[in-house]
DNA sequence: CTACTACATTTGTATCGACAACAATTGTAT
DNA sequence: ATACAATTGTTGTCGATACAAATGTAGTAG
């Protein structure tokens, strides 16, 4: 369905707007969807995303820039996201050594174990949703959002 | 710079979770920088959102479930969003006369006013942000937006 | 007419997030 | 060494948002 059909929208908006309301429509649908499969594990889809980033890092410690620059959404509250994730016992944050206004922030083992749970049913929801594409229309997806993001004046 | 450079995720993913991956940061990306043009004139882009569907009815009043269809991101509470831009002046709230349930909700001279305005540095945003692609790239990404969309399953 | 259900919005509450001020540490220039 | 600026993270505050319960209205079955 056409983006103006679903917005309900009378007019025909010019290539531009239209393309940009999609993706903000469709990215909602999207984290809309993920929040959903997200909820009965009762962690946000920020959260997961951290976990996610400090798995990556195999073990690695990681101040909280780093996740900040890492994280799908930049957030203005980075501390408060991870005492969150303190909280559930899912991550341990200590001061860095070699540069103390750092801290070290590593997943525990009862977070790469959640993580690994909660990432069962997300990847079968990500798959769900990108089942009507196939794999070179996908490429093709990418590749259009990487050129689209490609600002001349950055 | 495709994804994965971008948030530094070592391993190359699998093309769905890239493509979703990629469709959630460019809509961050995207909604940021609305956000960010729209903060001199201290109107969220949901209430901006509003005005525009409220336009679009050409005079014609609108109830709040009407106007949450139309939204780009759903909210819980439809009600209090549109009390800020009655506080602003932008909207009036009259109850419906045909079923006294619903409210009618318009948006006034001072409304399309602020609208006229402020839909000039963004639509200057929107033309900015989209320079990179071609009109048929544009079209080709909606198009696989909406397939993307096309959920079998509702 | 009454009871019941569905609908449309509002309100209460608790959480989340943005933003700015603050604190601590590090780097740098004189 | 001292002063000043930059980096990194934390905390306070306030407005935004989600969610559920409540309110008021309309439709419907008996």
């Amino acid at each position: 369905m056409i983006i103006e059909e679903t917005l309900k929208i009378s007019k025909r908006l010019p290539e531009c707007k239209r393309a940009l309301l999609n993706l903000l429509y469709t990215g909602n649908w999207v984290s809309d969807e993920i929040a959903r499969v997200l909820k009965p594990f009762d962690i946000t889809p920020q959260q997961f995303n951290v976990l996610r980033i400090l798995k990556g890092r195999q073990g690695e410690a990681c101040s909280l820039q780093t996740i900040q620059d890492r994280m799908i959404s930049k957030m203005s509250n980075t501390t408060r996201l991870v005492d969150k994730l303190i909280k559930k016992e899912f991550v341990e944050r200590t001061q860095c050594e070699s540069n103390r206004r750092k801290v070290d922030i590593v997943i525990t083992a009862k977070g790469l174990e959640a993580l690994k749970e909660i990432s069962r049913v997300v990847d079968q929801s990500e798959a769900r949703m990108t089942d009507q594409l196939t794999t070179s229309e996908l490429e093709n997806l990418n590749a259009l959002l990487n050129k689209l993001r490609t600002d001349t004046y950055e």
